[in-house]
DNA sequence: GAAGCGTGGGT
DNA sequence: TACCCAAGCTT
């Protein structure tokens, strides 16, 4: 078996010499730290680093964090995906400021106790914040500790899970938990890469046994694969008086809290218009009209690749403004295309905004 | 254990 | 184009 400092010593040489220049790098603070590993969940640093620029500009420690509006840090994590990870830090800043006296705990059982902090993120805010041993393991490190022991099981089953976090703790060195969790981490996001590992740079080539028997590429063995299932959608922005109707999402579900124009999935044998009125009606008992076809926007989220059949609409004369019924949404506003960027939209939705209002609004009449 | 929860980039 | 992939958590 790979001893302690055959594995460990080459990783923290690399690491020293190829780590990024992170911003929670610099004084390992454990808020920044914190946010950083729950933007990264389930995404890339690439994506992540602006958002986290912005964030903490705007959220610069817990007590601002506790204070802020739900709103406002929804707006600050449009486009970055799983929702419920910012409602989740909110509440547990709320928690920290409320119950802990605004300090962040020290305690990996503390930290697992907040909303939105499981065993990942847990271990990793206590290795990297507070240079405390755990077993740090996301899909980077399976990946590296399925190549080097050559597991021939899905790293997310439970033997491989219970191989790895063992073997991740033993070989963590005294003291260089910090480190070596982290550099276990960007081995797998710069060096053992998933389809073009570049096995030449890595200082665990000589200890590698899928290197060593040439099987790389079929390490880690894949889990299930993901089916995706097409749907139509139809939306459709309704103006009135230079106005736009938006309404806020239920507080659970997809893209829960987020705002969005209202609209379905098309049914049957539906034409996008019969879907959209039909939508609008059930909705928000507003009897649309005037429907003129936008765009078709494609983006998917999680199992559905969704092509969004985009309207303008508008309510016939001396229709009164506010919908009858709500059946859909927390709330309505009726806000001006600018006021448009001050709202969370999914990801579909913010780009039908980008299309149709660039340049100061076109559907305006 | 399985399913729900987003998104954009890479090949 | 059509997959595959990513520093997971909750129910």
């Amino acid at each position: 078996m790979i001893d302690q400092k055959s594995f460990s010593a080459p990783l923290l040489s690399w690491f020293a010499d190829q780590a990024r220049d992170l911003p929670w790098r610099r004084n390992y603070d454990p808020y920044q730290v914190w946010i950083s590993e729950v933007m990264l969940q389930q995404t890339q640093m690439d994506r992540v680093l602006g958002y986290f620029q912005r964030w903490i500009a705007r959220f610069p420690d817990v007590q601002a964090l506790a204070s802020a509006r739900e709103d406002a840090i929804l707006a600050s994590w449009e486009g970055l995906g799983y929702y419920t990870r910012a409602r989740n830090l909110h509440r547990a800043a709320r928690y920290v400021v409320e119950r802990l006296g605004g300090e962040l705990p020290q305690e990996h059982a503390s930290w697992l106790a907040l909303p939105g902090v499981g065993p990942y993120t847990a271990a990793a805010v206590c290795a990297i914040a507070f240079n405390q041993p755990h077993a740090v393991v996301d899909a980077n490190v399976g990946r590296v500790f399925a190549r080097v022991f050559d597991l021939d099981t899905p790293v997310k089953e439970r033997t491989a899970r219970d191989f790895i976090a063992e073997h991740a703790l033993r070989l963590t060195p005294p003291g260089q938990a910090r480190h070596f969790s982290q550099a276990l981490m960007e081995l797998g996001a710069l060096v053992c890469l998933p389809r073009r590992p570049r096995c030449s740079f890595c200082p665990l080539h000589d200890l590698c046994e899928a290197r060593r028997l040439d099987i790389v590429l079929e390490r880690p063995v894949p889990a299930k694969a993901v089916t995706y299932i097409p749907i139509d959608v139809a939306t459709g922005v309704l103006m009135a008086g230079g106005l736009i109707y938006i309404q806020k999402r239920p507080t659970t579900g997809v893209w829960a809290g987020l705002w969005e124009f209202p609209g379905g999935t098309i049914e049957g044998a539906e034409t996008p218009e019969q879907t959209l009125i039909r939508e609008y009606m059930e909705e928000t008992g507003f009897r649309i009209d005037n429907l003129r076809k936008l765009a078709v926007i494609r983006h998917g989220y999680t199992k559905y690749r969704v092509a969004l059949h985009c309207f303008c609409c508008h309510l016939p004369d001396n229709t009164p403004q506010t919908p009858p019924i709500l059946t859909a949404a927390q709330e309505f506003r009726w806000v001006s295309p600018k006021e448009l960027d001050h709202f969370a939209f999914p990801a579909g939705h913010r780009k039908l905004i980008d299309q149709t209002f660039a340049g100061g609004g076109f559907c305006t009449e």
